[in-house]
DNA sequence: TTAGATTAGTCGCAACTGCAACTATCTTAC
DNA sequence: GTAAGATAGTTGCAGTTGCGACTAATCTAA
């Protein structure tokens, strides 16, 4: 069936690879790539079948229901680094599923204020934990150290690419 | 212009975080999610850009540089983890552009065999080590060490989601 | 005040990609 | 040998999403 995956090369092996040849299983970024979309097939089952919910949706849900306050769909967009014609479509959707409402902001006609119903935040408070769970199985492979070690080289990464705010640079945007 | 990113949380604080709420920025799905769109993206601009080659037809290439022998397009959508119609595209707009050439394989007339041509191949050439230069720059933030920690605790996480074969399963498959 | 620039949000369009059906070929079982 | 099932690769179709144009509202600067 399968022939073996991995031609010539083991993960253990550190042997300075060529300049002139990229191992696709050694490198980074196509790493990355392929885990990410094989950890978000996994969630999938969670809020996908269960509750029919798409990921751009689950992102809007998510980030309305940690915050307390109502906010933007620009808001959104930026937290989420999703453009904002699929936050746009989201929260149509939810809208029209009654899982997220939203209200004119009197002081700028432009944006709406976004909140979640009743309803989106017991959906909310159902999905979560599910969702949890199924993260920390994920990274049951890791040890709890391992675990740390691995969110803290995500957050250097992170940072070096403008992923995420410094500390600094948020209390600095806070405080005017 | 934008609101801090971070409502109410701080990367550092290791406060044990209640389990009906989720912050998405110390969620490990979304943060793979985004950082692998970075990083694929900022990748984009050098094959993209430069060479007119979309994510699909880079994986092509890349197996087929990789290797020194010609294999099917199966072989490349099993390795890289993308649907066959996928592939299938891919090599046929590399074949128009006489990048990748296939060959019939008198032993089995369902499948062909891909290889790169000879432009094909100086194109390999002349890609990698601009790739793997950004590579090196993504992770330029981290240390010798922390890299080849990264590296190790992937390498973990993959091969529990079965991402990749252990050395022994492949050298079981190699052996028959 | 007012013109020009900026921003929030929506929507049409096009590109991409996964699914599933299809053809051609090979393998297995009888 | 033949029928049923499996496999390689292609393609039509539909769903998703990013881009860019658009409207409406706000901000800036003279």
């Amino acid at each position: 069936m399968a022939t073996a995956l991995t031609p010539g090369s083991r993960e253990e092996t550190s042997v300075r690879r060529k300049a002139s040849r990229l191992d696709l299983f050694r490198f980074v970024p196509f790493r990355l790539n392929r885990l990410s979309a094989e950890v978000s097939a996994a969630l999938a089952g969670e809020y996908e079948a269960r509750y029919g919910l798409d990921v751009p949706e689950w992102r809007v849900l998510a980030t309305l229901g940690f915050r307390n306050d109502a906010c933007s769909a620009q808001y959104i967009s930026d937290c989420t680094r999703t453009h904002k014609s699929t936050i746009s479509r989201a929260v149509t959707a939810l809208m029209e599923r009654q899982i997220v409402e939203r209200v004119e902001n009197a002081a700028d006609r432009r944006e709406f204020r976004l909140r979640l119903t009743r309803k989106g935040r017991a959906l909310y408070e159902e999905l979560i934990p599910r969702l949890l769970r199924k993260e920390q199985e994920i990274l049951s492979c890791l040890s709890a150290s391992e675990r740390k070690l691995f969110a803290a080289l995500l957050g250097k990464i992170e940072r070096s690419l403008e992923l995420v705010q410094t500390s600094q640079e948020a209390d600095a945007k806070e405080a005017y």
